[in-house]
DNA sequence: CAAATATATCGACGGTTGTCAATATGTGTC
DNA sequence: GACACATATTGACAACCGTCGATATATTTG
């Protein structure tokens, strides 16, 4: 498995909510831990996140431009956030309202310290 | 440049300090951060990091079979993180003993609220 | 139903990364 | 100096990821 295969949220939610230098890590919670990190080690992703939360919630359509980015490529990366547990959305006629899951970033700055 | 192209630590230091979700990122911002977080974003790392944390101080060495990774694969990882500023080693005759500098940790958490 | 719009998925390409074998460099020991 | 050992570097290969064009799906509007 590589370090950025995607990993269920389910799984990390159970685990790595000791800090990372308080004890070794385990083959299987480094990897939880290392997916959820390569989620975040992304320019766009973050800035989508930044972006999200700065609007409180916004639709796709209006992340493309300050993106600058394509469609699919935006697609894409809400896909990953969504699947990190990082953002939620929820859909209301065409579009689709994203929000940012804050305590998700809570959870992995806890791994951090 | 990728999102993974490493990042003199400088260049981190002074910038980054902001919560993620406080203010919409710049893309060079987004950029450092992403770096850091892509040095993270490996189980491999992550456990040296763990190693060393546990251990204080330890070669490179006695971080091979515990990684089960060949010695130029740790070498490897040791730079990443030392570039990352995560890291410093100290060379003792043919030894560099390593510790984690936790207040780099610190500073990412930071970006994470 | 047809057209328009928002989002998701597919397929493909280029670039980056992780890994190791081989080799080089540095350091202590005999 | 010759050898042994610890680490760094180089080169190469496989695997993965980000990106976009094309296309599919879903939903509202006319």
């Amino acid at each position: 498995m590589s370090a950025r295969t995607r990993i269920p949220v389910a799984v990390l939610e159970d685990a790595c909510t000791t800090p990372l230098l308080d004890a070794p890590l385990s083959d299987a919670d480094a990897a939880e831990v290392a997916a959820a990190f390569a989620v975040l080690a992304h320019p766009v992703r973050l800035r989508l996140l930044s972006l999200v939360a700065a609007a409180g919630e916004i639709c796709s359509c209006d992340l493309t431009t300050p993106l600058g980015k394509s469609q699919p490529t935006v697609s894409h990366h809400t896909k990953a956030l969504v699947d990190a547990g990082l953002l939620v959305g929820e859909k209301r006629g065409r579009w689709v309202w994203w929000r940012v899951v804050p305590e998700r970033l809570d959870t992995l700055r806890s791994v951090l310290g």
